[in-house]
DNA sequence: GTATACTGGTAACACGCGTTACCCAACGAC
DNA sequence: GTCGTTGGGTAACGCGTGTTACCAGTATAC
């Protein structure tokens, strides 16, 4: 179809009747280049005349830079779950990268991917750094590029390894949601887990039910605790199993939403009032924690400010060799709306 | 810190005892090179002893080709809703990218940006073709782009322009949808739109409507319509309107789940009971339809279908200067769960 | 035996830009 | 007058790859 063809520099460089390094210098704004004011505007009027745009590859090229961060997107067993972190994650890191002038590449690695298939994004030189979301804790490639010194900052917390990281914190936010709970009057509060324990993120919250507990001198009981597994099921098996406890919590902390839906799905099918009988606590706010009946009260994760804090700090590291806090933590908020029963606690 | 070095061509022809262009004829399996077999095998071996890749930015810069695409994502009013489809989109457009072997660019443009901001994409040369998803119909650059030859595909349709693009059936999926609520019995059956009539989608959906209501020989009753606006909030407003008509409908096709959420609490909130009193269809499928209680019945889009089909028709144009179907339709599926009274119909 | 093709490979140019080393003129110090 | 010195600008190299034009040698046709 149509050859289009692009202004060069060397079109401006002529336009403007300098050399080609001139208009280089100028355009770059380097610092040290002296070059005369009338002969520096000459130049941006010409640029500007011909509608000059510097050309991404050639400047990657000689400058050994892409200016290119990366999303690397693991699809793993919880990635429905995971699905809605990815919009405000990467608005977030998008417009982090902007506003430094970088690009953003997106790159899903399948379940079915053999370990480390990123790899060829580093190799082809096609990034100057790495978001990791979801990485396996297997990943043997991960140990290498840190040890190249390759700019890698995960999102979400590994065990073990002391990689730049950005995360919730996860530990005060279960806290502050079983703190509700209790404030509310509850003694017998029970807890479902996002996930199985060798998840960093559901031991930390795990973590923070019993700190909530201990807070509160109330003994730490592990009947009242199960493990959920990312889905729905998970939490509708793991509630039912609760339920039929002798002495059964009248809340609930489930370190999930979206294990969440299905405990109160399990209870509604029961005939169990939420909050009436038992009050429900989530973790994640996830969109359809406001459209559920009841409204789920839940721990909001701040998407777009892990995403932006993620590229800042991946870009502070590509650029300067190492960031400033290399472990980020960031704050969470309770979202109190009905599942808790803190509307009918007011009313008292 | 650690000065990263690479392999390049020139290394790797050493090792092979040939000429740098030899190998790049042979790693590159040009057609016409030729290469003795034992020459080509001893590059091949030399190539993986060194471990060599390419280099992104060299090998742009002498093809003139990126082997890039970009999704250019529009923060609209309607911003909320898109986000569920997202994850399924950027999905299957990796991963068809990946296939034919291009990297993906996530830009979104914010609602504050200037029209045609992404454009820099386009003049910097990061990108062979743009996916546009959600453009504005007052969108001049996007016209100057096709008139320029550039690869575009736009994701969902915009009125007047024929600019190759993707987006599901949505008159036959309305019509499904419709046509489900009929053949459950419903003569009175209302419609509340997912948006104002100036977006395409919407007006799509209305003719859905409308032929499914004149296959089963029912008059058009503009009445029963109500328009919709991308949010809950809207949905709330219009069913209520509906509701106190003195015929009320005794099944509303709602256009866009989200609005379908708004109008399901208002039901709940009346006391009015779905499907028992009113019958309820959504369309999208998003996440919190499952969720909801009743689950939602609504019409599943296919985001990761919709993806594949962007990316693979905007290549095709790429490498071939046009493609096949320059419009492709894709067909979506009715899931059947229990806002529209399906199973208790069944029971009869 | 000579013209012709084919096989196997290479030298050299192009891609557009960042950057270093260098040059020239003017100017001040001594 | 000579010797720095400074301001203003340029020639030339390098980045790593794709691609074309060309060359040497050998087989084939007649």
């Amino acid at each position: 179809m149509s050859t289009r063809s692009y202004v060069t520099q060397r079109q401006v460089a002529e336009e403007a009747r300098v050399s080609r390094t001139t208009v280089s210098l100028v355009l770059n704004q380097v610092p040290d280049a002296s070059i005369g004011a009338e002969t520096r505007q000459r130049v941006l009027e010409a640029a500007r005349r011909l509608d000059y745009y510097p050309d991404a590859a050639a400047r990657r090229l000689a400058s050994g830079k892409t200016r290119t961060i990366a999303l690397v997107w693991h699809r793993a067993p919880d990635h429905t779950y995971r699905d809605a972190f990815l919009p405000g994650l990467l608005d977030g890191i998008s417009r982090a990268a902007r506003r430094y002038g970088y690009q953003v590449l997106f790159r899903p690695v399948e379940v079915d991917e053999p370990n480390g298939s990123y790899m060829e994004l580093v190799r082809g030189r096609h990034t100057d750094g790495l978001i990791l979301s979801g990485p396996r804790s297997d990943d043997d490639l991960l140990l290498a590029l840190r040890a190249e010194g390759f700019p890698v900052v995960l999102h979400g917390c590994l065990h073990g390894v002391d990689i730049p990281s950005v995360d919730v914190d996860n530990v005060r936010g279960a806290a502050a949601a079983v703190h509700h709970l209790l404030a509310l009057g509850h003694r017998r509060v029970g807890m479902i887990t996002n996930a199985p324990l060798v998840y960093a993120a559901s031991g930390q919250r795990l973590e923070g039910y019993r700190r909530a507990l201990q807070a509160a001198d109330i003994p730490y009981d592990e009947t009242l605790v199960r493990e959920g597994n990312f889905d729905e099921e998970s939490g509708y098996a793991a509630i039912m199993d609760l339920m039929v406890l002798d002495h059964p919590p009248t809340a609930v902390f489930v370190a999930s939403d979206m294990v969440a839906m299905g405990a109160l799905r399990a209870l509604h099918e029961e005939g169990m009032c939420v909050p009436g009988e038992v009050a429900v606590v989530g973790f994640d706010d996830i969109t359809a924690a406001r459209f559920i009946t009841p409204a789920l009260t839940t721990v909001h994760v701040p998407t777009f400010g892990l995403g932006w804090s993620a590229a800042e700090l991946l870009i502070e590291i590509v650029e300067q060799g190492s960031g400033e806090h290399s472990h980020v933590q960031l704050g969470t908020e309770l979202i109190v709306r009905e599942s808790c029963g803190a509307d009918a606690a007011q009313n008292d």
